[in-house]
RNA sequence: GGAUGGGUGGCAGAGCGGUCAAAUGCACCGGACUGUAAAUCCGGCGGGAGGAAUCCCUACCUAGGUUCAAAUCCUAGCCCAUCCA
């Protein structure tokens, strides 16, 4: 089996390493790893898959993975690419997110068997540490001067904003965590995003000068998108990995959406699939890029990762039967079975027979935030229903039974790709 | 504690008594071109009523005040930054 280390490079999930000597540690036989997660919300993004597939892959190759949640950090917060202060967590919140977290963690490790992922809260062992305790045992080995030349700290000290001495405190903790799991589990390497560095070394720092031993840190890239931006929030917020929060069918789009000149380092980063079965789709990608076969590769093995297979097969054929055309004279049984997978809403058939105006039917598909959206979006000609290629236009202000698919339902588009399904009971 | 500069839309940042629902940029949303791509161009971007013209409501840290009229002036308070102690 190929080191790991070496795995990660080729996959471009490796940035730096604080020694080159690890990958002949890992080489040599499985060692610890450890990767930290934000408790921030209740679900993880897609932002931090990339820390996911590192824990992933070191798993697959026989070492131990350890998902670290910040429960006892994140009532602090990290400043690390930050460019204000954070609002504090309550317990309360801190809970509900932890569990939210190892959710959608156990969809990609295997937390049980021989070689068991392990999820660690920091709070076990934070929590508890007098402060007098924590100056004495941690804060003693820190100089200030590191401290201060740190590039977290640093961007944030120029900044308008400034840092306060609680956000500035977070690097020890941080550190202590190391610490901790190099002593208590043998943890001698941890990674995170490349704004991590200045923690990780901390952390290193630490180990090094009370107990004497060498430890590990590597980064790995940001997850960006063509222009260089941050990933993980588009159009409707944050690209959640859980499915209450966003649906298979939209995180399947998601990733179909994604630019040609990124999808193949999505496809080595965010899968699994084989190099060399990557490299054959790109160059049938050539071919003809107008197919999106990358990003349908792509959209599929990640879906399938994340929400499981069936999920993956019925987003990608939702996304086929909408985007392959009009839509009409269909049968009520087809749509339905759409209905479980694309955005839709029920709507009382009486308001229908009523006189539904269009304007309301935008708003109350979710497809518009106020009746002043949907007008502006209907009279800049963004609304299609049917998936006709032509807008709404002033005929059809008034929703009528006419205007249905099939028996009951009918499909509403905003834009080219927000869909809404409409079913009237 | 003292001095100075600040708090404006998702962010950055103008405005400093009326023409301000607030310049400009980013982000975002439509449209054109396309391939559910990129780049570019055009339009939009608080809410409600109306087919529309238009009208109404709420907004520039908070609470009061001055004015026919306040994001803009005054008072008090809260918060932030920088320097000094």
């Amino acid at each position: 089996m190929s080191n790991v280390i070496q795995t990660l490079r080729e996959r471009g999930l490796l940035r730096d390493v604080t020694d080159p000597a690890l990958e002949e540690l890992a080489g040599r036989g499985p060692i610890a790893v450890y990767v930290g997660f934000d408790p921030t919300a209740d679900s993880l993004h897609i932002g931090n898959m990339v820390g996911i597939m590192v824990l992933k892959h070191f798993q697959l190759a026989g070492h131990r993975a350890i998902a670290l949640a910040g429960g006892g950090t994140g009532m602090i917060g990290d400043p690390s690419g930050k460019s204000t202060e954070r609002n504090l967590l309550t317990p309360e919140q801190l809970a509900v997110n932890l569990a939210g977290i190892k959710s959608d963690l156990s969809r990609f490790l295997d937390f049980g068997g021989a070689n068991a992922a392990l999820l660690l809260n920091n709070a076990d062992w934070l929590a508890g540490y007098g402060f007098i305790d924590f100056l004495r045992d941690v804060g003693k080995h820190f100089r200030m001067g590191d401290m201060l030349a740190k590039d977290s700290v640093r961007t944030r000290l120029d900044s308008e904003s400034g840092m306060s001495f609680t956000e500035f405190s977070y690097m020890l903790l941080q550190a202590y965590d190391f610490k901790h799991l190099f002593e208590k589990q043998g943890c001698v390497l941890q990674s995170g995003g490349s704004d991590q560095w200045g923690n990780i070394t901390a952390g290193i720092e630490l180990i090094r000068r009370t107990l004497g031993k060498q430890a590990f840190g590597m980064t790995t890239p940001l997850l960006v998108d063509a222009a260089g931006n941050k990933m993980g929030k588009s159009a409707g917020g944050a690209i959640w990995l859980n499915g209450e929060r966003r649906s298979p069918y939209e995180f399947y789009q998601f990733w179909i959406q994604r630019e040609d000149s990124m999808v193949e380092s999505y496809l080595k980063m965010m899968t699994l699939l084989p190099l060399e079965k990557i490299a054959a789709t790109m160059v049938e990608h050539a071919a003809d890029a107008s197919r999106r076969v990358a990003q349908r590769a792509l959209a599929h093995a990640v879906t399938a990762m994340v929400h499981g297979a069936a999920e993956a097969d019925k987003a990608r054929d939702a996304s086929e039967a909408l985007f392959g055309g009009r839509l009409e004279k269909q049968s009520d049984a087809e749509l339905r079975g759409l209905f479980q997978d694309v955005p839709s809403v029920e709507i009382p058939r009486a308001d229908l027979d009523a006189g539904l105006a269009m304007v309301d039917l935008v708003t109350r598909a979710g497809l518009a935030e106020s009746k002043k959206e949907a007008k502006r979006l209907l009279s800049q000609g963004g609304v299609y229903l049917n998936n006709s290629d032509v807008p709404v236009g002033e005929d059809d202000r008034v929703v009528t039974a006419g205007h249905l698919a099939s028996d009951t339902m009918l499909i509403l588009r905003a834009g080219k790709k927000k869909y809404c399904l409409v079913g009237f009971v």
